[in-house]
DNA sequence: TCACGGAATATTTTT
DNA sequence: TATTCCGTGA
């Protein structure tokens, strides 16, 4: 066995952004202005050319790494410095989060004015147009936001009455007609098209699944339900339809800039284009190589096409990494080298130092986390704080066991990425009491709170349902409930919460204690583990707390629902304590760490075994692969157990990941650990 | 009509 | 492995 005591290089020096020597030959405007932020100074040339050049159409090609989030930070500064109302600049990126933390960089560097720009993400800037404008094309913008677990259930509930799993042949489950549906909405593709393309098992039924397709649309417009498709679909429509609407909205953004542009779909790509009809100052930011969401629709051959959709477009290229060191890159190098398609860049680095790549097999996943667990220790023991490791996966269930681990050497983490609380059970029943305060009329929220209670199943909940619809005035139809024998107890008590709720006004955080105190007596009878489901609730009673409005409250929970799992031991409450960092490659989209772990990276892992049959998901596999190393600033490990046997498959995993495969031991040392 | 248990089945990533 | 689906007995 080879000791892999030495492998990490631990800079002394912590990196800090370089500042660049600007070239002779750069052109500065003509104009006089004067800016008290130093651009020429604290950024490169080609992120100059990104950042002050404001007027038409620009495509930035970042390489990972490259400086964007910092372009981008700098340029809605430098647009607000110029005396622009930030309320006429439109940020649009991936994540609230993100825009949050560009707004709050831009804030340092300049002021306060750059918090009043308008941000955040796709879904939820055509949420906020709707609200204003739904009524436009026919809809009510008292609406409910529908995830994907209400979507499920509702194309569930329409399943079942058209009774069509009882026939002789499989139906499909409502998951997988939620994923088919969705999937034609973001691609453009007919339900027929995707059911021929990627479920050919399913074509002999496809009248049915185009029936209860177009059920489903109806039903959702029936109760005012928006999925998250409709949210963009719609406002898409409303912009191209009224173009009094439209002119009002581009007008009011002069200034629009997007963010990750290779993970936008279609529609988005349509919305934008409409959004900038009354000028063309738009600048998109993304990176072909780190396209990684093309399984929600997304097209990262939305960045070649650009400069089709605006001919005048300006391209500028960022390559200079500032990020990793040379050995990681040329690690990176390597893997992206292998995607077949590509806009062709090299990133390169000035930047010293780095330890080489290495790939550690160990004997089983126990042996993989303690593994890991112990370097850790060690990295942390040399000075490197735990906030700046990071350890990343493929999918969620990957840390199960490491979290084990690390919880036995009681190292603190925070787990990002993966299930999210918000869609655990005990969360959507507390949250569908107070939806149908909100939206009465919401048949999906009805169910889950009648089907809670004891005697009464879908049948009853269906009539309990009917009743209070037809009542029209609001949930206090649920007084008109008769009561039957046997079934009154639950009912009676569901009375008394409603009645409760009625007594007077209620802030957001009240009506929640109030939900609480009537759902506690269920979950305690409904889960075994209700303690810590219980803390769940109580942590979502804080969150509910910085509300004072419902709706809002109700929307960010579907759109911008938090995305760490809650139930870490450690996170107590502490926020500015040392936590080491635990994430599915998707959520470390935009992240560094001085150290970065890449555990599974087995190959039927990693890449996952149901994309191996398929050329364009193995892409973008690679690409996720590629997303994750690029992470790394100085150290990047990669792990994988071996002879897994894949229960699915029948298969013996134990080769590590293709990607990874025949990779001279210059650029990836190969280590194995028992 | 409900609750429960056995059988089938898909299995990741997220707004 | 865990969820979802369906049939059966109460």
């Amino acid at each position: 066995m080879i000791s892999v005591k030495d492998i990490f290089l631990i800079n002394k020096n912590p990196y800090t952004i370089s500042s660049y020597k600007m070239p002779e030959q750069l052109h500065l405007p003509d104009y006089k202005e004067h800016f008290n932020i130093k651009y020429e100074e604290e950024l490169n040339p080609s992120q100059i050319e990104a950042v002050t050049s404001l007027d038409g159409p620009m495509l930035v090609i970042a390489g990972a790494g490259s400086g964007k989030t910092r372009t981008l930070t700098y340029r809605v500064a430098r647009l607000v410095e110029k005396g622009i109302s930030p309320a006429a600049i439109l940020l649009l990126t991936f994540t609230r989060k993100a825009s949050m933390e560009m707004l709050t960089r831009a804030t340092k560097l300049l002021d306060n004015r750059c918090e009043r720009v308008s941000g955040g993400t796709f879904h939820s800037f055509s949420n906020s147009m709707l609200r204003r404008y739904a009524s436009y094309i026919g809809f009510d913008n008292k609406y409910t936001i529908l995830d994907r677990v209400d979507a499920e259930s509702l194309i569930g509930m329409i399943r079942k009455e058209l009774a069509l799993g009882s026939k002789k042949r499989a139906f499909p489950r409502k998951q997988t007609l939620g994923n088919i549906f969705s999937r034609s909405v973001n691609k453009a593709l007919s339900v027929e098209d995707v059911v021929y393309d990627d479920y050919p098992h399913f074509t002999h039924i496809i009248e049915d699944i185009l029936i209860l397709f177009d059920m489903y649309k109806n039903r959702k417009a029936e109760h005012n339900f928006f999925d998250y498709d409709d949210l963009l679909v719609y406002f898409h429509l409303l912009l191209k339809n009224h173009p009094d609407i439209r002119d009002r909205i581009s007008s009011s953004y002069k200034y629009i800039m997007v963010d990750e542009y290779q993970d936008t779909n279609h529609i988005q790509a349509g919305i934008l284009y409409l959004l900038t009809s009354a000028n063309k100052n738009v600048m998109v930011v993304g990176d072909d190589s780190q396209s990684i969401y093309a399984f929600r629709g997304a097209n990262f051959k939305n960045i070649i096409d650009f400069p089709k959709m605006f001919p005048e477009t300006r391209i500028i290229t960022l390559e200079e990494n500032y990020r990793s060191g040379q050995p990681i890159l040329d690690l990176t190098n390597v893997i992206i080298d292998r995607a077949a398609e590509k806009y062709s860049k090299k990133l390169f680095t000035r930047k010293p130092g780095g330890s080489t790549p290495v790939i550690i097999g160990t004997r089983s996943e126990n042996s993989q986390s303690r593994f890991v667990v112990e370097k850790i220790l060690q990295l942390n023991k040399s000075g490197i704080s735990l906030s700046r490791i990071a350890v990343l996966f493929r999918a969620g269930f990957h840390s199960f066991d490491l979290e084990i681990e690390l919880a036995r050497e009681q190292i603190p983490f925070i787990k990002v990425g993966g299930f999210k609380f918000i869609e655990s059970a005990h969360i959507k029943d507390v949250l569908a009491h107070l939806r149908v305060i909100y939206n009465p009329y919401d048949r999906i929220s009805w169910y889950r709170i009648l089907l809670l209670l004891n005697k009464i199943g879908p049948k009853t909940a269906q009539d309990i349902y009917e009743a209070i619809s037809s009542e029209k005035s609001g949930y206090s139809g649920i007084f008109t409930i008769k009561h039957k024998a046997g079934r009154s107890q639950g009912i009676d008590r569901l009375k008394e919460f409603f009645s409760t709720i009625d007594l007077r006004p209620m802030s957001v955080a009240e009506m929640g204690e109030t939900v609480l105190n009537y759902y506690a007596p269920i979950l305690k009878d409904k889960y075994d583990d209700h303690p810590k489901r219980a803390r769940d609730l109580e942590h979502l009673l804080t969150i509910m707390q910085r509300y004072d409005n419902l709706e809002q409250f109700l929307t960010d929970m579907a759109l911008e629902p938090p995305n760490t799992s809650i139930d870490d031991t450690f996170s107590a409450d502490s926020p500015d304590d040392d936590r080491l960092v635990l994430s599915t490659v998707h959520s470390a989209k935009g992240l560094e760490w001085h150290t970065v772990f890449i555990i599974w990276a087995l190959d039927g892992r990693f890449p996952s075994i149901h994309a191996l049959n398929s050329e364009e998901e193995l892409e973008e596999e690679l690409r996720l692969m590629y997303v994750a190393a690029t992470r790394a600033k100085e150290n990047l490990v990669f792990a994988y157990p071996n002879q897994i046997y894949d229960r699915s498959s029948g298969m013996t995993l134990s080769r590590p990941s293709r990607f990874l495969d025949m990779i001279p031991g210059n650029i990836l040392e190969k280590y194995y650990v028992d």
